[in-house]
DNA sequence: TAAAGTGCACTCAGAAGGAG
DNA sequence: CTCCTTCTGAGTGCACTTTA
């Protein structure tokens, strides 16, 4: 198994470094690799400007550009993208269709690295049977596996399942969300659950974030838990 | 005509300060 | 200490203009 993850680990640097060797231009493999953060830290589009001696906007227009040919290109076939989508979506199939780059990154090559994730996300950007959910304050950055679930989609999947935990007012079983929601399996409903940050969950029971009893922050609500969890209830007067 | 730059509006994170 | 509010600067995207 490490075999295999080790082995991924290489294909997907490989990989990588073949898919900038396609873009001919010096400047342009520079925006992309500092933009996505392939070899060192994420830079802003002013550091990159800076850097090139070309304006904030000037490098937002032609990282866009790039993604767009890179995209294209994938669709004809991109060296190494079509094999590692498919394993990408081998492993997406097996942690409910969809999952946060950090997971999949870390199921993909058991590295947790901040650069690992870079090239998972680089890939899923370009693969055109991916879709990336980007960052935001309600959801983590994520890759769903477009046929399933787009963007657009994951997103208001999500906000069901948030809407329908705050509804309910105390914290859900993944059971419990799937008897009230339209999806077709528990995995899934989970996996949506998982890439949002407004909830959070404790022995499977899911619940929003700011609730104690899904998401303990101090000491006060971690001795609430365990009296609760040792059968002695007790109520917050909120 | 494509490449590059400007202006403006918007979001967001984090710092600072006050109230309970 | 914690929570809440306000302020500020960084980062970004869009529409539009200028330049080569």
């Amino acid at each position: 198994m490490s075999e295999t993850a080790e082995a991924t680990m290489t294909d997907l640097r490989t990989a990588v470094n073949d898919i900038l060797s396609t873009i001919d231009r010096e400047r342009e493999r520079e925006i992309i690799s500092r933009r996505f953060g392939l070899h060192d830290r994420k830079e802003t589009l002013e550091q990159i400007g800076e850097l090139l001696g070309i304006t904030r906007e000037r490098v937002r227009q032609l990282e866009k550009a790039i993604l767009i040919r890179l995209k294209i290109a994938a669709e004809d076939g991109l060296p190494h993208v079509q094999q590692l989508e498919k394993q990408f979506i081998r492993h997406l199939h097996e942690m409910g269709r969809v999952a946060k780059v950090s997971d999949l990154a870390q199921r993909v090559s058991k590295d947790n690295s901040e650069r690992n994730r870079a090239h998972v996300a680089f890939v899923a950007e370009l693969a055109p049977n991916l879709a990336v959910i980007d960052e935001n304050d309600h959801y983590h950055h994520s890759v769903a596996i477009k046929d399933h679930v787009d963007e657009k989609k994951a997103r208001s999947h999500v906000d069901e399942i948030v809407k329908t935990v705050k509804k309910h007012g105390e914290p859900l079983s993944i059971e419990q969300l799937h008897d009230q929601l339209d999806h077709e399996h528990p995995d899934h409903v989970r996996a949506l659950a998982s890439i949002s940050k407004n909830l959070a969950h404790l022995k499977d029971k899911w619940g929003l974030t700011k609730w104690p009893t899904v998401n303990p922050k101090n000491i006060r609500d971690k001795i609430y838990v365990i009296l609760q969890d040792n059968g002695k209830p007790m109520h917050f007067s909120e």
